[in-house]
DNA sequence: CTCTATGCAAATAATTTGCAAGCAC
DNA sequence: GTGCTTGCAAATTATTTGCATAGAG
C-alpha cells in the first residue's frame, strides 16, 4: 500500500494560519481553539488573537490541512491532517488520550448504503468512546 | 425465546420528564431541548421551563429512554429510543432530514477493535451526511 | 493607494447553576 | 414537615461579528 506520502507544503497561508497550523502540528493530542490560543500566547511574543485563532482554523479545514472534531462536549477540535485525508478516534474516559483509527471503517460501508437507502455519503463522524489498554489494567487493580 | 417486546412503560419520571419524553416521542425528527421546550409551551398551557427540559432531557438519557446526537452544529439533538438502544442517522445536507441506519456497523468492530488496540468500547458516535435519494433528484435538476 | 488580515470588544447562543417557592408523601 | 421538583434569573462558555487599524503588494 503506498501511501504517497507527500505532506503538501501548507502555501498560501496568512500569518495566523500558518502559526496556527505549526502550533498544531506540534502537538499530537486533539486540541481546541481556546487551546491553541493558548499555547499560542505562551509560545510567542506576539501571538495572534483568539479571533484570528477561529478564522485561521476555520480556512485551514476549508482547505483540508485540519480536521474538526466534535466530541460533544461543548467544543470543537483540531488536528492536522494529511490534506483531504480523515480519521476517527478511539477516546479514552479514563486518561482522556485519543488514537487513532488507523482505518476508516465507514468508508466500507458507502457502497453498500448507497445502494440500501439511496444515500449518497458526503462526510461523517464517528468517535469510539472507552477505556484504553492502560486504563483498563490501572482500573482493575 | 420470549422477545418480550414491552416498550418499558416509563416510570418514575418527574411530570416534567414525562411532558418532555411525550413530546419528544410525537416527533420524528431529531429535536433540540429549545425545539422541546418551545412545542411544550405552544401545546399545553402550562410547560414546564426550559431549565427543566434541560434537566429532564439529561435523566432521561441516563435512564436509555432517550438518545443524545451531536452533530457538531453547537446544539444537542435528542430522540426516543427503546431503552438501551441507540442508532445512528444519514442526515441529508439538502433537506435537513435524518433517517435511522436500521443497523450500527460499529458494533462489528468491537471485537476487531478490542483485540487490535487493546481498547474496550463503551460507546460511540456515527453521523453520515450526504445527500438523500430524495435531493439527488432535486440537485441533479 | 487598495485590499486583505488582524484584533479588540461587544454580541450571540446554548447550557448550567443558585436559590427560593411548590408539591408530594 | 422533609425532600425532591421546578422556574426564574444570573452566570458561564464557546464562538461569531462589527468595525477600525495594520500590513502586503
Amino acid at each position: 500500500m503506498t501511501t504517497h506520502k507527500a505532506t503538501h507544503k501548507p502555501a498560501n497561508l496568512t500569518k495566523g494560519a500558518q502559526a496556527v497550523l505549526d502550533a498544531l502540528g506540534q502537538v499530537k493530542e486533539l486540541s481546541s481553539a481556546q487551546d491553541i490560543y493558548g499555547r499560542l500566547r505562551q509560545t510567542g511574543e506576539k501571538a495572534p488573537g483568539l479571533t484570528t485563532v477561529y478564522r485561521a482554523l476555520e480556512s485551514l479545514v476549508q482547505l483540508g490541512y485540519v480536521q474538526a472534531v466534535d466530541l460533544g462536549d461543548g467544543e470543537k477540535l483540531y488536528e492536522v491532517v494529511e490534506p483531504g485525508e480523515h480519521h476517527h478516534h478511539l477516546v479514552c474516559e479514563g486518561c482522556g488520550s485519543s488514537n487513532h483509527l488507523d482505518q476508516c471503517m465507514v468508508e466500507e460501508f458507502e457502497d453498500a448504503i448507497r445502494s440500501k437507502y439511496g444515500f449518497q455519503i458526503k462526510s461523517h463522524v464517528l468517535e469510539i468512546f472507552g477505556v484504553c489498554n492502560t486504563c483498563q489494567a490501572k482500573t482493575s487493580r
